[in-house]
DNA sequence: CATACTGTTATATAATTATATAACAGTATA
DNA sequence: TATACTGTTATATAATTATATAACAGTATG
């Protein structure tokens, strides 16, 4: 259940309790955490990501507030809102992986390029 | 030349001198800033980013230490290394991103799937 | 050589992020 | 009801990030 989340990386510079709120969000978007899913309790969120438990705890906080989650006292944190990906859209996205993967280019510089290319390229958006 | 610099979205969470550095680098993954492309002087930079110089500077320093541009006292900041993309990789990623788009899915949510698919569904990467 | 541009360095301050640690409070169950 | 789990709140401290502001230094040009 608890097998996608990753260790924090400390030296991205990007807020550590906010790259615990994207790993929870995506597996939950991708449907790995259903709705209704107890995820693995503050405790031991603090071994999986390799942090202190305030900082899980804003990180939790901030997908409460965003309506992914929800707690309750003295039992757990639930999956809230069910908003698992078609299966089709994974699919584009694993295709344009592969490609991707197969011209060389690295994870870090096609974050880089698809966010210029979505932002720049095509219809007013986020 | 700089009209695809962005400010900052100082809600993201994300370090302000973090999205600089991204914006800049993209663009000279790009090709927007060609090799030798003089960048805009720091006191323009700080109102093109709406932050203050220090946050411009810093931003700045991480990309000349990681070789993408260099300084020249009194003159300028320069795009030292042409690392520019491949039209075909371009190509995959506008092809991509049209699909994405037309399935109505958001930037944000894109972003966190192609990140959990990226790391989980194949070769091992960053 | 004076001026106006360029990058550079420095100091003080504030806000944000993260840690360590402890105690409190609700829930489930033997 | 005692125990062991769960989330919650609080305090103190440190590191990082960002701002405001000023002064210094190199370069180009009239």
């Amino acid at each position: 259940m608890v097998k996608m989340l990753r260790k924090v990386d400390k030296h991205s510079g990007i807020p550590a309790y906010i790259q615990i709120g994207n790993m929870i969000k995506a597996e939950i978007i991708l449907g790995n955490l259903p709705q209704g899913a107890q995820l693995p309790p503050v405790r031991d969120l603090q071994y999986i990501f390799d942090v202190n438990i305030n900082t899980v705890l804003k990180a939790l906080d901030k997908l409460k507030n965003e309506g992914f989650i929800e707690a309750e006292q003295g039992v757990g944190y639930f999956v809230k809102k069910d908003i698992s990906v078609e299966e089709e859209i994974i699919k584009t996205v694993k295709d344009c992986i592969q490609k991707i993967k197969a011209l060389g280019i690295d994870f870090y510089t096609i974050m880089l390029i698809f966010e210029e290319v979505w932002k720049n390229e095509s219809s007013p958006d986020a």
